[in-house]
DNA sequence: ATTATATATGAACAATTGCTCATATATTTA
DNA sequence: TAAATATATGAGCAATTGTTCATATATAAT
């Protein structure tokens, strides 16, 4: 019943039981790791936080960043797919800004950890 | 000044100096980026989601995830080098636990994301 | 229509990462 | 003291990832 060994008195079957009951499902922790992964990249951190001020062009960030338009351009997809920023096509340029206000609330609470220390 | 070419009336130089101005550093970038590539793994998320309910030995983790004692070992020691677990050994047994009340709020608001869709 | 510009994207490459395996250390038990 | 057990850790390997380079697409300007 247990992976690899260890005696049963160290292993505290009550308390498995009830983490395992508690514990969020493989599929929320598959989504919720692939959310943070994108918050686990400068760039796309950057980024992010570029556009909490305001709405930005890729040639904007690509300035703001000091960045190639084509890195810009690639990592802004993914932002794309995992829906945390839209595009807005006006000529030439395309204009993205935040899709959701959960990304201010993640930033925030991770540069308050990161300042507590 | 520019990166790369981009015309002038197409780079907005007011917003690029408001968000100049106003983004996190570079330094804080680094590190709040550091802090999700933590939660940014699987196996990572769920050895916290397991502590946020009980105290557990290496052992008990490596029952519930059912994965080896070395990986998981590998992945405490993330955690602790992030200081977001402590360790508290008794016997031949080591028992982790949460250092941080933030570690709840982040997978909280992953959460509440990745539910809201 | 042709050229220039803004963005998107596929392929390739280097760097990073998470696991496995072997081994080391520390503590307990015989 | 020797053997067993719980955990830690270094090396190696496969998989993933972020950037660059080349190229494609879409729109605007000449």
């Amino acid at each position: 019943m247990n992976y690899e060994e260890c005696e049963e008195d160290v292993i505290h079957d009550d308390k498995i039981a009830m983490a395992k009951a508690e514990m969020l499902s493989e599929d929320l922790i598959f989504e919720v790791s692939n959310l943070y992964k994108v918050f686990s990249d400068e760039t796309r951190l950057r980024i992010l936080d570029a556009l909490l001020i305001s709405e930005l062009c890729v040639c904007d960030i690509s300035e703001l960043l000091n960045m190639t338009h084509s890195s810009i351009s690639h990592q802004l997809k993914v932002l794309r797919d995992m829906r945390l920023v839209k595009a807005k096509k006006v000529g030439k340029s395309v204009y993205y800004s935040l899709k959701d206000d959960h990304i201010q609330k993640i930033i925030e609470i991770g540069v308050e950890h990161v300042n507590e220390k």
